[in-house]
DNA sequence: TCATTAACTGAGG
DNA sequence: CCTCAGTTAATGA
């Protein structure tokens, strides 16, 4: 399989956290991956479902869900490439949630034995899956207090300085603009409001020249006041170059 | 299909 | 009285 593309957002990643080295980087290189394409709005992984593999994001925008009985969706986290976002049903057996596209994507599929002997064969690895891990839970404290208590034009900013950071780490940000390739529904359903309401505070972001949402790219207008507006404290993400 | 906008409504401060 | 947000519906890209 084509090692490098695939394997390059998520060593780069590690390679981010702390101490990994070339034999760990070789040897990760070295894992079986199948590798398949999704298109947008799939079900990757189902609530209740017993996965025996993880799933690594090569290419394009996943999350994590939740859908109650009325039939709306909560998306808990937003993942990107490099990223493993189903780690835990390594320990936790039954899922918990959704993990679903949510543009068309590239993921690659690392059998749960397989990373197990990876675990035992490189603690050192084992240890940047752990922190990955705790960041991880980190982050979803952020999300609960971002939906629960700031307005959402707070929270559209918020989510998207944090995206804005994550890209960074990957190497995907452009200057003053990244992807955040989302619909408004399902920007509605990141921030727990409609998609009306969505475009209206997407609009206000724009009116007040503080920053544009345009076909799946963010501009930044007015960076001050993007990070007043999103009370933006990168503590959170626990990388060195803390913002 | 997705985005945009208006009009109306109600909750809550 | 004002702001926020859901609903509905019409329209545009």
């Amino acid at each position: 399989m084509p090692s490098d593309a695939i394997r390059a957002a998520l060593v780069r990643r590690l390679h981010t956290s702390s101490g990994i080295s070339e034999e760990d980087v070789k040897d990760i290189d070295a894992l079986p991956i199948a590798v398949r394409q999704y298109p947008a709005e799939a079900i990757v992984v189902r609530d209740g479902e017993r996965p025996s593999e993880c799933c690594l994001v090569v290419d394009g925008f996943c999350a994590r869900s939740k859908t109650i009985a009325s039939g709306r969706r909560q998306i808990l986290s937003i993942h990107i490439p490099g990223e493993i976002p189903d780690l835990m049903s390594l320990f936790l057996h039954v899922m918990d949630h959704d993990l679903t596209t949510l543009t068309p994507s590239t993921l690659g599929f690392i059998r749960h034995e397989t990373l197990q002997k990876l675990h035992r064969r490189r603690p050192n690895v084992a240890e940047l899956f752990w922190r990955d891990t705790l960041i991880d839970s980190a982050m979803f404290r952020e999300w609960i207090v971002n939906v629960g208590q700031r307005p959402a034009p707070a929270r559209l900013a918020h989510v998207m300085i944090e995206l804005r950071e994550r890209l960074r780490i990957i190497g995907r940000l452009d200057g003053a603009s990244f992807e955040m390739p989302l619909t408004q529904e399902q920007i509605g359903e990141a921030l727990g409001i409609t998609a009306v309401h969505a475009n209206r505070v997407i609009r206000q972001l724009r009116e007040d020249g503080i920053v544009e949402l345009h076909r799946g790219r963010v501009t930044v207008l007015d960076e001050r006041r993007f990070l007043e507006l999103a009370d933006f404290d990168g503590r959170y993400l626990h990388q060195s170059p803390v913002l």
